[in-house]
DNA sequence: TCTGTGTATTTATATATCTATATATAATGA
DNA sequence: TCATTATATATAGATATATAAATACACAGA
């Protein structure tokens, strides 16, 4: 293990769960596992307003946990890094047995 | 995977996920790794007031994260389940590469 | 260019979290 | 019981986050 705990990366640890400890970005994570969905989709299937979920969008882009593409008016997202899947996995596991 | 993503088990993973959303708290996860450790010995190792410790480890023990056990007029604390530190190494591996 | 559809941003308000300070409780030993 | 040490809780002000509504922007087709 080369990384440390120093005061920067418990920083930007702390920053990057914290974005990830939310219900609706957690579905939209899981969701995208299954492969890249357009706003719209997500709107449809988060059950959220087409501005929260583009809000929630432009978090997780921030800290590149997601990536997106354009085509025409819609504009896909998707995982930039499937092994983000085993956080949200390992988070279940840990936390939601029963 | 028995474990399903319904709102109740999306808001239970996001308020865990979220309470482990702190440099602070991710800190005092690695060191409690180490071994249990007493409030006071946490105090200096992690740099912050008595009272901030307390409740940090308050917040973390609700979360069923962490169990203690009072020597005297000590208490101590320790992770509940070690496999957390997996989680805690992923999110570093994830996000701290750089 | 105008219109419609899809997405992003802005703004305001409500709510939650953080931190420090002060105070309270628990256990020990004199 | 009193004083001391260790830990926990309460409170308040500052800061951060969530959410909805309104608006702005981007693209495609007529």
């Amino acid at each position: 293990m080369i990384i440390k705990y120093s005061p920067e990366s418990l920083g930007k640890a702390g920053r990057c769960l914290r974005v990830l400890a939310h219900p609706a970005r957690l579905l939209i994570i899981h969701l995208l596992g299954q492969g890249e969905r357009s706003v719209q989709e997500l709107e449809k299937e988060v059950g959220i307003s087409q501005s929260s979920i583009s809000q929630h969008l432009n978090l997780l882009k921030d800290k590149d946990i997601l990536e997106s593409r354009r085509a025409a008016q819609q504009v896909f997202y998707r995982l930039k890094n499937p092994r983000l899947l085993e956080l949200t996995t390992l988070t279940r596991e840990l936390f939601c047995k029963e």
